[in-house]
DNA sequence: CGGGTTTGACCAGCGC
DNA sequence: GCGCTGGTCAAACCCG
């Protein structure tokens, strides 16, 4: 396995700066540091420019000067605290890759070259990862293969056509053309004649009774398939918020465990989102630029994906006991469709708590496929839950206390907790709220850190994954870099305590993100949407009123 | 009556 | 080239 320990902070700049975003696109507090610079490097011009007119004026500028000063000092000193806060963890995943290595390298070799998925699990696992693997059982895939089960969130990411400099929702609209059946007249033959570009997928699994997941977008279903190998109805929605919007959603049931709800997203919004569907696009664009990021070069990779409005969604009854795997693009119809798959399903191991499960097919054929993720948000008990507006609820109610059941929570409420050593933070966190009951298993930090020091672009990806649900309000300036990341785990110190304790959830988070000076674009301020209206989005993938082609 | 859903038909991509 | 499959269209239908 490859640790990229060579990969300093600096290093992960560099990837920032190259893989994508120009340098008004970057985060908000990155440009505050940036822009406070040159007032540190030549504080004497100013002053001399304000000339001593008055030796008020003098004073005052001198004093304005002397803030002006301080406050970048201050902000270097949080930078390098940053940085070397990033190496320390660095070091930290390192030893403890190192060390797990030499426990389950052979195990854990094997297990990831039979998958092809690398397994990065926070949390407890009630089945040790080569169990894992056998609850996933190669039939099982296959089957979910074939079913051709993929959502998706695709953006164009090729700029080259566009004459001018396009911003993302142009790029978008573009792009969506390209997904187009060309046969087909409608208005969107006007942005058909974009290029096929590679298109990302978003797949959402999760346990929902509800016909959809509440995205908080309006959709209208324009057909229904049955698919082959799964004898629920395939439903095809697209987003009517704007006539044009180019996004579209297909939502199926999961043959194995009817309880799932799968939904893939494709596309993005070119319009702006009620605020209740700014957390999923968030969400599934990140997810997406995860993909994308690893299957191409191309510098807009993050910063398209940090245009992207939200999609918000929600979940319920995650209590059954399969988990499932939609990690191989192939299992769209098209190996033109990098998916990544997020499974808010449940932990196989019903009695197990919940974990968090990423899982990244790195074995992919780049020429072939394009890489294909898997991220896995599992919890194993049977509670309802809802990620609305930014808020996660818990049974309906705001999630509020302290029986965490939902790992994507535990992560990234955790994530702002992380200080020195965010990772060992998040987990000790989320083992508290599971009361400490059961002790952590060392092989899945071990597996967490290797999926991230292994893969830079995952690391990449998961850090766009995370800003974004984060919220720090660089939505129109995704660095999607670990960088990036780290700065905004970091600065979640600058969070009151408060912000880090309540709820202890990503939604608590984001809920508080705004009030940050950062946040800035995204707002999570609603309250929680219920369970889809079956209103706006009422394809029900559940009823078997099949169509027969 | 407007908007959403249903559903048969059409088209394109892919594998053989 | 043919058949299969996924994805989409659009007329008919439904509903508030």
């Amino acid at each position: 396995m490859q640790f990229p320990s060579q990969t300093s902070s600096h290093q992960l700049k560099e990837d920032n700066t190259t893989q994508s975003s120009p340098p008004d696109e970057q985060h908000p507090r990155q440009q505050e540091i940036l822009m406070q610079e040159p007032a540190l490097a030549t504080p004497e011009r100013s002053t001399v420019e304000a000339g001593p007119k008055e030796g008020d004026e003098l004073e005052n500028a001198k004093a304005e000067m002397g803030e002006v000063i301080e406050e970048n000092q201050r902000l270097k000193m949080r930078l390098n605290r940053i940085l070397n806060d990033y190496r320390t963890l660095q070091m930290q995943f390192q030893s403890i890759v190192e060390e797990e290595k030499a426990k389950n390298d052979g195990e854990d070799e094997e297990a990831m070259e039979e998958s092809e998925l690398v397994s990065l699990s926070l949390g407890r696992i009630g089945i040790p990862r080569s169990n894992e693997k056998g609850k996933v059982p190669k039939t099982l895939k296959e089957e979910e293969d074939k079913e051709g089960l993929s959502l998706g969130l695709e953006w164009k990411l090729e700029t080259s056509k566009s004459g001018s400099p396009s911003n993302s929702v142009e790029e978008v609209v573009k792009e969506e053309g390209g997904g187009e059946s060309k046969g087909q007249k409608t208005n969107r033959d006007e942005i058909g004649e974009q290029n096929p570009a590679k298109k990302a997928r978003v797949c959402v699994r999760a346990r929902c009774d509800t016909p959809t997941l509440n995205d908080g977008c309006q959709w209208r279903k324009y057909g229904q398939k049955i698919s082959k190998g799964n004898p629920c109805p395939r439903a095809y929605y697209r987003c009517t918020v704007a006539p044009s919007c180019p996004v579209r959603k297909q939502v199926q049931r999961c043959a194995q465990d009817m309880s799932i709800l799968i939904t893939t997203y494709e596309g993005i919004h070119n319009h702006p989102l009620p605020l209740s569907a700014t957390a999923m696009a968030s969400t599934t664009s990140a997810a997406a630029s995860m993909l994308l990021s690893g299957s191409r070069t191309s510098p807009n990779i993050t910063t398209t994906a940090a245009d992207l409005h939200g999609i918000n969604f929600s979940l319920s009854d995650s209590s059954q006991p399969n988990q499932y795997y939609l990690s191989h693009p192939s299992l769209s119809s098209s190996p033109s469709h990098p998916t990544i798959t997020l499974d808010l399903t449940s932990n196989p191991s019903s009695s197990s708590p919940p974990f968090v499960k990423f899982t990244s097919n790195s074995n992919y054929n780049p020429h072939r496929y394009p890489p294909s993720t898997s991220l896995s948000f599992t919890s194993s008990q049977s509670n309802t839950t809802s990620w609305t507006n930014g808020f996660f609820t818990y049974n309906n109610q705001p999630y509020n206390n302290n029986r965490n059941t939902n790992a994507n929570v535990n992560v990234l409420g955790n994530i702002n907790l992380g200080k020195q050593q965010p990772m060992e933070n998040i987990y000790s966190s989320f083992m508290q709220r599971n009361n400490n009951s059961i002790p952590p298993l060392p092989d899945t930090i071990a597996a967490a850190t290797k999926v991230i020091t292994a893969d830079p672009n995952f690391q990449s990806a998961l850090a766009a994954a995370l800003s974004s649900v984060i919220g720090s309000g660089s939505i129109q300036g995704n660095q999607g870099t670990v960088e990036n990341l780290i700065q905004k785990i970091k600065w979640g110190e600058l969070l009151p305590p408060s912000s880090s304790k309540v709820n202890g959830c990503a939604s608590s988070f984001l809920n508080k993100s705004p009030a940050n000076s950062q946040a800035g674009s995204l707002m999570f301020l609603q309250p929680p949407l219920p369970l889809s209206s079956p209103k706006s989005a009422s394809g029900s993938p559940g009823d078997h009123r099949d169509k027969k082609n």
